[in-house]
DNA sequence: CCCGCATCTGACAACGTTGTCCAGGCTCTA
DNA sequence: TAGAGCCTGGACAACGTTGTCAGATGCGGG
């Protein structure tokens, strides 16, 4: 059934398997470049592409019409009679033939499918996110790509092109990187482009965010209210937008306050879960230790939260992002909620305006946040 | 830039508006067939296409060479002299020229792209089965395409079908229905298919479940050793593989124990919040309630970590599938818990070792559950 | 000077589908 | 029954790429 000899290797062999005089390609070009396959092995055997799968020519000959009636029929075009058309589709059962969309693509120009291009498919504040643009997608007839950047902004673009090089449709992109250039030639091409979650750098595009900085202020001044004035953070490398703008929106609540922020309170940069305890119990320890800690994002929150179950309870917590669960710990814990799946819809309902043409001007649409206090966020300084 | 008449209807146009004389497509064939598109809109603008994309025609006319020569470039292709490489770099530079791989796909075969279709991308289950899928994807070169079905079959086969006609060179199906000859066509036709998390129906091929059986029945079977008799099982619809294998497990528990199970103490079915908190709650109430519930997945779970939080405690639970946090509440949630990324991953693994021919007959690969002790599966009976 | 050889280049067909266009047969009317 | 008009069906080109193959060029040796 299956061809034991061969090896998958996609659209990478060339003819000739002498290698001898393959010039390495120089990389010393500036900008938008096309980067030659890296990977060279043994021709595959030719012929039997597709393991042979029948063809509209196929069905045509077995029902013993002409080409472009199969594709009447198959696309439920008008003028076939019923005849006809049942002699079609009984060919089309027998053959077990399904219309090659490559094709189809090749010659429509539309393929009817959109990429999202996400930081980790396996965060938990992605997948409800992937999910809504799905929906979107689906609504549209169209179906999602998705892969995702692991926070690298040369596996986004490397990502990215590759989507473009298939002709999507159009693109959601939640940015590792802060330089979008690349993407100029496909948006003037035509390809829909929407930023989620951060914004685009050095290019003008529609993006969709949360208001970070003012839900971290929010939330820092929701620990003020209560009496804090020592309060820690720890975030993400400001270098990501959206942890850039969370700090910043800790520097403002803190100043709004009169209060000033000592270094030794605030931990930048910092994601492993090793990493992110000690900055906790550092902040926690000393003779002035922070009353309150605001945690940047979900990953950051959960690891504070196992460290203050271990201290001797006092110490208040705000975290940026919602974890699941977070009603059912004690204290529960107080939160900035984002809404990841409207993020999501609101992104994709906007690609699909772009692709509709109802869209005109780049635009930069700011979701609220909400805050949830469930305890974590109440308590009264212990100090 | 973009055509601001034009609307989005991608794949489904026909030439004519007119819809006057359109059959409707009967639908009494048996078996696989095509599925004509149901929405008409009005005709796309003509021409126009990728807005007007460059293609290798043009780089090579810019760059005053053959088209042919514009390939080999742009695929890394030995034979072309340093000099006219670099003219035809400049041009692909100049143009924004990317390669358009539908073309490429029509021409060669092979997609480097794989599908995956599972039940809900938001539930956090699926999120790092998805990821490691595409890990490995991306280690072999291939991108992801990935729906979700709903678990709705018919929904499952739209989009397996869909997939099927943009040529993916191979599926990872969590099947959502129990019926997948449908595929046979395919497989056939040389589509390497692995199935994931449930068995397929009616169709021989590669399949990777987790042990829900043996996990279930250890889980009760804990919940036996510490004491309990009156045991509950709140599950999923048994028309659900792992439902009614985990069912199945612990109905095996309790009889290796000597207990007859009660139909009070089974609750099959209900997954919404609403309904699993009120079978959990007519469980714990009543003159004999149980003294301990085994949850059938995450969800229930959580919500039945919700209603004990509520009732006197006492009542003890062991969860199937781990949850997050589940250690840091009071008590602390003892799981069966299955690795979904190892899902995933052996999944993936398997289809492109199909897609290598290295490997033969379809498998039946189940993986090992564990059981995560933290508190609630090792408490008393109440009663 | 011519031949052989190696290297580089380009013309051309093919991949499977859809849009265009025309032909042939039918119905309906005058 | 002829002519007009409609309905059905098919031949053909085109979409953008890659594989095949043959032509062009340059070089060295006889």
């Amino acid at each position: 059934m299956l061809d034991a000899t061969s090896s998958y290797n996609p659209m990478t062999d060339t003819s000739p398997a002498d290698n001898r005089s393959r010039r390495t390609p120089v990389d010393d070009m500036t900008g938008h470049r096309i980067v030659p396959d890296t990977t060279r092995r043994a021709a595959r055997t030719p012929g039997n592409r597709y393991g042979n799968r029948p063809t509209m020519k196929d069905v045509a000959a077995r029902a013993g019409v002409g080409l472009k009636t199969v594709s009447r029929v198959v696309n439920g075009e008008p003028g076939v009679t019923p005849e006809t058309e049942r002699r079609v589709q009984e060919a089309i059962d027998a053959l077990g033939f399904r219309r090659n969309d490559s094709a189809r693509v090749l010659r429509k120009g539309r393929t009817a499918s959109i990429g999202l291009v996400l930081e980790d498919l396996a965060d938990p504040f992605y997948g409800p996110l992937s999910r809504a643009v799905e929906e979107v997608a689906r609504a549209h007839g169209a179906l999602l790509i998705n892969g995702s950047s692991a926070e690298d902004p040369e596996r986004e673009q490397e990502l990215v092109l590759a989507l473009c090089a298939r002709r999507v449709d159009g693109l959601v992109v939640i940015p590792a990187g802060d330089d979008h250039r690349y993407l100029e030639p496909e948006v003037k091409a035509g390809v829909a482009t929407v930023f989620v979650d951060r914004p685009a750098g050095q290019i003008d595009a529609d993006v969709v965010v949360s208001d970070n900085f003012g839900g971290a202020r929010d939330g820092v001044a929701h620990l003020i209210a209560h009496g804090h004035r020592r309060i820690g953070f720890i975030g993400d490398m400001p270098r990501i937008h959206t942890a850039a703008e969370r700090l910043r929106g800790y520097r403002a609540a803190m100043e709004d306050a009169g209060i000033t922020v000592q270094g030794s309170w605030m931990s930048l940069g910092v994601t492993d879960p090793e990493r992110v305890r000690r900055a906790a119990e550092e902040m926690l320890a000393g003779p002035r230790p922070v009353t309150a800690i605001f945690t940047g994002n979900n990953r950051v929150t959960v690891t504070v939260v196992r460290v203050l179950a271990e201290h001797p309870p006092g110490a208040a917590l705000v975290g940026f992002d919602d974890i699941e669960l977070a009603d059912l710990l004690r204290p529960g814990v107080t939160v900035v909620a984002q809404d990841a799946a409207a993020l999501g819809r609101t992104a994709a309902e906007r690609l699909f305006r772009q692709l509709d043409g109802t869209l005109l001007a780049p635009e930069r649409i700011e979701l609220p946040t909400r805050l949830v206090t469930r305890g974590s966020g109440e308590l009264p300084p212990a100090h």
